[in-house]
DNA sequence: CGCCTCCTCAACCAAGTGGTTGACAAAGGT
DNA sequence: ACCTTTGTCAACCACTTGGTTGAGGAGGCG
């Protein structure tokens, strides 16, 4: 299963199931059996979910006599935003850049067709 | 395939690869042949990865001769930060108030173990 | 002590995923 | 007109995934 901290956070929360666990685990702490119970699923199923959770440092499970209290630990989601914002921004600003060059370039038909002639090549 | 917009924005995204991309395609368009160049897989395989990319949204794919230029669709990255901020605030909240339930209680022994007691049980 | 509850582990299964290779369509270059 | 470049489609493969059932461990309860 992919090695790497973000991609275990994104695989984790690629789910419906999953998200709408951490979405009740936001509100309070609970048990398993609790988990499972709204969902058509067996125990062991959401059991499964929770473990993906748990490794993706998601949710965190304790001990009180049989029952595990699941919970939820929001810092790691932090890890996704970073991530998130700094693309988005990076993309924002691009477009914000390349709206200045069309800007201050009166009309150059050859240009329309896509900004694929700024492109820096590797290699 | 996950039918939901959200599951179908973090899966893709649940790849390290597909991350990469993303970020790259986040300075400059580009076209499948120069984003496969710097990995060490077939050409298909990252059109294979824009494929799940651009069905979840991310990016789109025009023409220009042979070629198809890809260009980062970066509000969709909106929809996942709307998302995750929205739990990871209402966690925030939730901490805050245990903490002043904790602050206006002197001692108890009895609830030390866990936050369990304030467990809202459905049905 | 014996049972009942809560939960995990193990084995299995169908379906999905990331990769491969091979064939081929589309468009230019010569 | 050919050949090359650029990319997709299709078939195939190993592995992961989300689900199942069955067994069993850990810990109260009568």
């Amino acid at each position: 299963m992919a090695a790497d901290p973000l991609s275990r956070v994104f695989a984790a929360l690629a789910d419906p199931t999953r998200r709408d666990l951490v979405a009740r685990l936001a509100v309070a702490d609970a048990t398993v059996g609790d988990l499972a119970e709204p969902y058509d699923v067996s125990v062991q199923a959401v059991s499964k979910h929770l473990r993906v959770l748990e490794d993706a440092g998601l949710v965190s499970r304790s001990r009180d006599a049989q029952r595990r209290p699941v919970h939820l630990e929001a810092e790691v989601l932090d890890l996704m935003t970073a991530w998130i914002e700094r693309y988005r921004r990076q993309a924002e600003e691009r477009y914000r850049r390349l709206d200045d060059v069309l800007a201050s370039m009166p009309d150059d038909s050859d240009s329309t067709t896509g900004p694929t002639t700024e492109r820096g090549n590797p290699s």
